[in-house]
DNA sequence: CAACTGTGATATTACATATATCACAGTTAT
DNA sequence: ATAACTGTGATATATGTAATATCACAGTTG
């Protein structure tokens, strides 16, 4: 179900953090559903322990997962209610899509790949 | 002419850069124009020249200007003739468009941020 | 009790960013 | 020729982040 890409700029815990939210988002991780334990994904993975541990860290306090001592990490409820993250999305948005700009990328380019994008996925 | 913003998650080197590269495509910075020099615009901006240095080398790497011996670096003819720059430009947005799709960002939120950015610029 | 969960702390390695200095070489104007 | 400017190159240092390697501890489950 996971998948790293060891060659991307992008740190891997990063990657984990991106991949639950997205499958979330997706409907693939329901609310309440239980991720895998830090030690069986970084097995999986092939990654550091303490490496998945700081992506779920940072899902709990951003809300997106919670934690039961002994028995694993979970979706929240209320995973995307809090708005804070879309915010962020947002803003780190503008400014990549500013950074395209200066960079010579038109409207009419990014209009394409939003389509492209949604058509895939 | 020029601004940093400390606060900033991007590296001050990557700051200047883009900027060069806006003032470039908006026809502020014409072909053959003379940059100021990486000690005077370090004064400016309060940083080191060193740092100056990264984004004028980065930008001769990238074709984007070109440096002749002790009188300064210029704007190139050809500034945005080579299409790696627009095709890294193209992956790094495509990236940071999953990434907002990860957190929530529906396809109208993009199309209507990027009105806004067109709208203004 | 054994085997699994997450937690916490520590140490280490590697890399990127940014700074501080210094010496060197080419250009320009006086 | 000299002074004052250009960029270049090298070195050293500090800081922060990312990732790894270990270890000990505590709660849960069968």
């Amino acid at each position: 179900m996971f998948e790293i890409d060891p060659k991307s700029r992008t740190p891997v815990y990063v990657q984990i953090k991106e991949q639950i939210m997205l499958f979330v988002q997706l409907g693939l991780l329901k609310p309440d559903e239980q991720l895998p334990s830090i030690r069986e994904l970084s097995k999986q993975l092939g990654i550091n322990v303490n490496t998945v541990k700081r992506a779920f860290s940072d899902l709990e306090i951003e809300g997106i997962i919670y934690t039961v001592a002994g028995r694993g990490c979970f979706i929240s409820d209320d995973a995307f209610s809090n708005s804070k993250i879309k915010e962020n999305a947002l803003r780190d948005l503008q400014d990549s899509i500013k950074s395209s700009i200066a960079k010579g990328i038109s409207k009419n380019d990014i209009l394409v790949l939003v389509d492209e994008l949604f058509k895939e996925g």
